[in-house]
DNA sequence: ATCCATCCATAGATATTATCAATAGCTATG
DNA sequence: CATAGCTATTGATAATATCTATGGATGGAT
C-alpha cells in the first residue's frame, strides 16, 4: 500500500473516471490503471467494478474509502503542521468513563473556547484502555487516575475529591459542620448509579448499620443535584459537584476520596500538551472560579 | 511523504535507535538513515536531534508523531477490513449540536451495546459543518436535519417532534388536553438556553402578548425535566423528552416542530451504514419503547 | 592515552518500480 | 458499421529504495 495509490483511488472516486482522475493527478491514465491494479492486488479484492462507461465502488472499495480519506487527510495535516511555525491544532483527549463529567466538560469547553482553532476529539474508556490508547498514540492526553505500573507516562494530578453529603441549603442539617453517620439512617436518599465509589459508600453505610431509603436512582449528576436542591432526598456526592441551593457536609465515619489527573507519554510531550496541562492546572475546579457561565444557574 | 518512511520514523521513535529500528523493520541501517533524511527534506525540518549515543525527537518530530501513528494505524485497519469478510468495525458519527442529546445518546448507546465490536466516534457540529465532514469523509453518517441543497446525500428521517408544554403530573393543567396560550401569562417558566427553537417559541409567546416569568435557565434537558417534575416551573420542550412525573400538553396557538434524520453519502453506503440506519429506524423513539434502562428512573 | 564498541552518515552499485507514449480492446451510440 | 469514450497492456526509461562497504564521531574500558 502506498500513499500515491490512495491518492489515485480517491481521485477516481471523486471524478468517477480513470481518465479524468489521471488529469487531476497530473499523471497518465495507464499510470493510474496500474496503480489501482497494484492496490487491488495487495488488498486481494477489486475496488471498482468496471462496467462499460461507468465505474463504481465495490463493497471492498467502500470499505477502503474512509481509511483512504483519513490517511490522505492526515498526510496533508502532518505537512502543514510539522514544518511551519503554526501552532498545534488537534488535541485527542481520552476520558475516564467514571470521572465526574460535568466539571471535566467545563474544562474542555473552556479550553476549546480559549483556543478556538484547536480541534478537540474525545474518546471515553476505562483506565486500562486509556493507557493502551496512549501507548498506541490514539490519544494525546488522558484524564484518568494515576497508573499503577510505571510505563513511560507522566502524571499530573489535577483534582482530588472527597465524598460528602449533599443537602438542600434549607435543610436542618445545613447549619452543622459534621453529620454523624448514624443520623442518616432511614432518610430519603438518591443513588448515583454511575458512580464508581458508590459500592464503597454503600459498604460503609452497611458496616455502620445505617440503611438509607433509596428514593431515586439516576446516572446523571445534574439530575441528582436538581433533585437534592428540590428537597426530594439527600445524596453522597463528590465535593466538587455543587450548585446553588445545595450544601455539602462531611459525614463522620465516611472518609472516601478519589483523585484524577492528566496522563501523557513523556517522550511525546509537546506545546499543545503543555498548554493543555497548564490550562487544566490553572482552571478553577471549584464553581466560583469556574469560567463556564453556561453551566451556572441564573435567576 | 511515503508510508515506509513513516514506518521507519515510528520504528525509530519506539526503539530510540536507528540500528535497532532497522532490524525491527527488516532493512539495513543506511536505508533507514536515507529514508528519514528524505522525510526530513520533504518536511523541511529535522525530526530527530542526533546527539552522541542518544537521539530524541525534535519539536517537529513530536508534531509529526500522532499523524504518523494515525496513518499507520489506518493502513493496517484498511488492510484487515477491506479484504476479509470481516464486518465493518468503525462508525464515525456526526451529531447536530442542537439535537436532543438524551434520546440520541440512548440510540448510540444501544447500538454500541448491540454491536460490541464496533468502535464509535462522535463529532459534534452545526448542520453545515456536518455536511462538510460528510463530503470530506471525516464522518460516515450524520444525525442532522434534512439538507436544503441536493448534494449526493441520502436522508432518512428518523424522528419528528413538536414543542409542547411540560408540567408536573400533579399540576392542575394535567387533566386538560389543550392549554390556551393566554393562560400561560405570568406563570413560572424554565428556559432551555441550548434549544435552537427557543427564539421561535419566545417570539410566539411575545406575539400573543404572553410573558412568562423565567425562573431558571439551563442548557441541560435533564436538569430542566427534574426541575419541572419538582414543581419549580413549566417549560416548553420537545414532546420526545419525557420522564415520570411529567406530562406534556399541546398549547393552543403554538405549532412548532422539528425533524431529524440520518445523512450519508449515496455513493458510500455500506453494510455498517445500512445496519445503523435500520437500527435507528427500528429503535423506539418514545420512552416506553426505548431500551436503555440506565436512563429510566426507578423507585 | 589508547583502543574498542557503538552508532549514524555517506558513497557507489544494483534491483525494483513508477511513470510514460503508444496501442489494443471493449462498449455504448448514432 | 464507424466513431467516441474509456480502460488495460506493452515495452522502454528514468527514478529510487535498498544493499554492502566504509568513514567519522563519541563514550567507555583497559
Amino acid at each position: 500500500m502506498d500513499i500515491y495509490q490512495l491518492r489515485y483511488f480517491l481521485a477516481i472516486v471523486e471524478t468517477g473516471n480513470f481518465s479524468r482522475a489521471a488529469e487531476r493527478s497530473f499523471v497518465s491514465q495507464p499510470t493510474l490503471s496500474t496503480g489501482i491494479k497494484k492496490l487491488e492486488a495487495e488488498l486481494g479484492t477489486t475496488l471498482f467494478s468496471r462496467e462499460a462507461r461507468k465505474i463504481s465502488l465495490t463493497e471492498a472499495g467502500r470499505r477502503l474509502l474512509p481509511h483512504a480519506r483519513t490517511i490522505i487527510y492526515e498526510c496533508n495535516a502532518a505537512k502543514s503542521e510539522v514544518s511551519r511555525r503554526s501552532p498545534l491544532r488537534r488535541l485527542q483527549l481520552g476520558l475516564l468513563r467514571t470521572a465526574p463529567t460535568q466539571r471535566i466538560s467545563a474544562l474542555v469547553n473552556d479550553f476549546a473556547k480559549a483556543h478556538g482553532d484547536i480541534q478537540i476529539s474525545i474518546k471515553e474508556g476505562a483506565a486500562a484502555q486509556l493507557q493502551r490508547w496512549l501507548d498506541e498514540g490514539r490519544v494525546n492526553v488522558a484524564l484518568s487516575i494515576r497508573p499503577e505500573t510505571e510505563s513511560g507516562l507522566s502524571f499530573a494530578r489535577l483534582y482530588r475529591w472527597k465524598y460528602m453529603l449533599a443537602i438542600p441549603t434549607s435543610h436542618s442539617f445545613a447549619s452543622r459542620s459534621l453529620i454523624p453517620l448514624a443520623e442518616l439512617d432511614r432518610l430519603d436518599f438518591l443513588h448515583r448509579t454511575h458512580c464508581e465509589a458508590e459500592s464503597e459508600l454503600t459498604r460503609a453505610f452497611a458496616n455502620a448499620g445505617v440503611s438509607p431509603n433509596i428514593v431515586f436512582r439516576t446516572d446523571q449528576d445534574d439530575k441528582a443535584l436538581a433533585l437534592v436542591s428540590a428537597g426530594l432526598g439527600l445524596c453522597m456526592m463528590p465535593d466538587i459537584l455543587s450548585a446553588p441551593g445545595i450544601a455539602l457536609l462531611p459525614v463522620d465515619g465516611i472518609n472516601i476520596g478519589r483523585s484524577i489527573g492528566l496522563l501523557w507519554r513523556k517522550t511525546e510531550e509537546n506545546d499543545l500538551i503543555r498548554s493543555f496541562q497548564m490550562f487544566a492546572t490553572s482552571h478553577g475546579w471549584y464553581p466560583e472560579r469556574s469560567g463556564n457561565k453556561n453551566l451556572a444557574w441564573a435567576r
